[in-house]
RNA sequence: CGGGGAGUGGCGCAGUCUGGUAGCGCACCCGGCUGGGGGCCGGGCGGUCGCAGGUUCAAAUCCUGUCUCCCCGACCA
């Protein structure tokens, strides 16, 4: 089904214009280290025997670029899809969860390039109606959401994803609204807030170093509290990023709204420069503070903060008169959230494909560019495109299985039928199975035969198991009566067709399944 | 990186606490029965107990080290 999911993306590749290549996984180290990319711990290095630097590749931007590079001259040799399936190499952190994180895995990669913008967003656009067929010709069930643009740098991102339970990713959903959660943004639920006070009034509170704890003894609701969260930016300054109690910070959103790397606080470095952790809080804070926006638009009412001293937290906080603050979007959106008035749900999902506007973020540090019209040299738009069919046979999987095993789509499926012969070696309804075997294929089917001596049950069993979209079954008690059996896998409805032109009715049902 | 678990015939496991003849199911091989939902009877093959050291008369079992795999979390360019 591997080879199945491999074919369709070949073709949806080629019907934009793509053309199939292969680069090679072990390269030179060099390219990367001209991207900054070599610094990436996900990527194995390695030294061959004379000491040179070398790579295992995780995606392909520097070899096709170096590539593309030494062979486009001119704008006439564009615009150009390259792609090619080929092995990833990644020293993930953790591999997991079987097909789904593994450290080599294979992946279709396409690039494109273009003399500007416009021409990215082109063949961009064609990328992502070959995914929606992709997604559709492989019986998934899908959908594109907007991402974050990670490692690869540059001016967008979406991602494909195909809803099911074993999926690691989270995805925010509203009618007219799909978003993964590491870039999704919603409006707050709304929180009954306390009345306005003259000023921040100090409030004893021992032992509430939880938000929990604190709601506890003040008697106000969670959203009406502020968490504060202090950061170490660049492993340098410190800031202080307040969101609402009952919201968490999403550290991705966080990263993109900082424009750098960054770490939580150590329990010492917070003691030294705000107050005991458990009861810090923004008000007399000497650090910049990045509010939420959850918090920062909502007018009337006050929040309780942590008084950056201990057993004590300040009620009637306002922003922005009892501090001074940035507004920064970086909690993590939350089922019942809003947008356009419309709830969002979230649900986990598995990330089958992603595609990205790279710009010159690659042909820049290496050097791709071409010459225009005036005979000046400009730089290659690229984009980048990625698709895993091993992922795409999980999600089908995970999809369409039930207590019994598999019910693959139709068009991934590792064979469009089994046929079950029954009985022993050497009886009639043997003898039948193999004719009909024969007629099968020629009918155009890929037909998995089980000849195997063994029993009924069991070849039933493994046949539900494996799920192939249908199941013939010879046996003495229907062909005595002139018919076989058929098995539409999916909902395991039975009929029977007669023996007499059942290969053709069976082409003919098989091409109605989904 | 933090927490937890597991390494014993091909596969799945018991045995380890309390040291003393390595065991069970499945699979496999042989003979036979059965033949529409993993059926049955009989007879067989197959294991340096992850690895290395130590304790002991004696180690799958106790001790030390080490490797690998799995799960949860962190992380995931």
């Amino acid at each position: 089904m591997h080879q199945r999911v491999v074919q369709i993306v070949r073709e949806e590749m080629n019907a934009i214009g793509g053309q199939e290549m292969l680069m090679p996984v072990l390269q030179p180290a060099e390219p990367w280290r001209k991207t900054g990319r070599l610094e990436i711990e996900a990527l194995f290095k390695l030294t061959d025997r004379k000491g040179s630097e070398l790579v295992l590749a995780m995606t392909h931007e520097e070899a096709v670029t170096f590539h593309v590079a030494q062979v486009v001259r001119s704008y006439r040799d564009l615009p150009l899809i390259l792609y090619h399936f080929q092995v990833k190499e990644r020293d993930e952190p953790r591999p997991r969860a079987g097909v789904l994180r593994t450290r080599e895995f294979i992946m279709k990669d396409s690039y494109t390039f273009d003399r500007d913008r416009a021409g990215l967003d082109e063949r961009y656009e064609l990328h992502a109606r070959a995914y929606g067929r992709i997604c559709d010709r492989c019986g998934l069930e899908w959908y594109k959401v907007e991402s974050d643009v990670g490692m690869m740098g540059g001016h967008g991102a979406d991602e494909y994803m195909a809803p099911c339970a074993a999926g690691e990713n989270d995805v925010a959903l509203a009618p007219g609204y799909a978003a993964n959660v590491e870039v999704a943004s919603a409006d707050a639920q709304p929180v009954q807030l306390p009345p306005e006070l003259d000023g921040p009034q100090r409030v004893h509170t021992p032992d509430a170093t939880t938000i929990e704890a604190l709601v506890g003894q003040l008697d106000v609701p969670a959203g009406a509290t502020l968490k504060a969260f202090p950061v170490i930016v660049d492993e340098d300054a410190m800031k202080l990023v307040v969101v609402r109690g009952d919201h968490r910070v999403n550290e991705i959103k966080l990263r993109t709204a900082l424009g750098a790397p960054f770490r939580a606080a150590g329990a010492q470095e917070i003691a030294t420069r705000l107050g005991p952790p458990g009861y810090i809080g923004p008000v007399g804070a000497q650090l910049p503070i990045l509010l939420d926006a959850a918090v920062a638009g909502n007018g009337a009412g006050s929040y309780v903060a942590g008084a950056n001293e201990a057993d004590a937290h300040l009620r009637g906080v306002k922003p922005g008169r009892d501090f001074p603050y940035e507004t920064v979007d970086v909690r993590a959106v939350v089922a019942g959230d809003t947008i356009n008035g419309l709830e969002i749900r979230i649900e986990p999902a598995i990330e089958i494909g992603n595609i990205f506007k790279l710009g010159t973020r690659y042909s820049e540090p290496l050097g791709a560019t071409y010459l225009d019209e005036s005979g000046t040299a400009q730089l290659v738009w690229m984009g980048s495109y990625g698709f895993g069919p091993a992922r795409a046979a999980a999600a089908a999987v995970e999809q369409n299985a039930d207590e019994q095993g598999i019910a693959w789509p139709r068009a991934v499926a590792p064979f469009d039928v089994e046929l079950v012969a029954l009985g022993k070696p050497g009886t009639e309804e043997r003898s039948f199975a193999e004719s009909l075997y024969a007629e099968l294929q020629d009918a155009g089917l890929d037909v998995l035969y089980d000849d195997r001596d063994a029993g009924p049950g069991e070849k039933f069993a493994d046949a539900e198991l494996l799920g192939c979209p249908l199941r013939l079954t010879v046996g003495r008690r229907t062909l005595g009566a002139g018919e076989i059996e058929v098995q539409v896998r999916r909902g395991q409805q039975q009929r029977t067709v007669p023996v007499d032109g059942a290969a053709a009715a069976v082409a003919e049902l098989w091409r109605t399944l989904s």
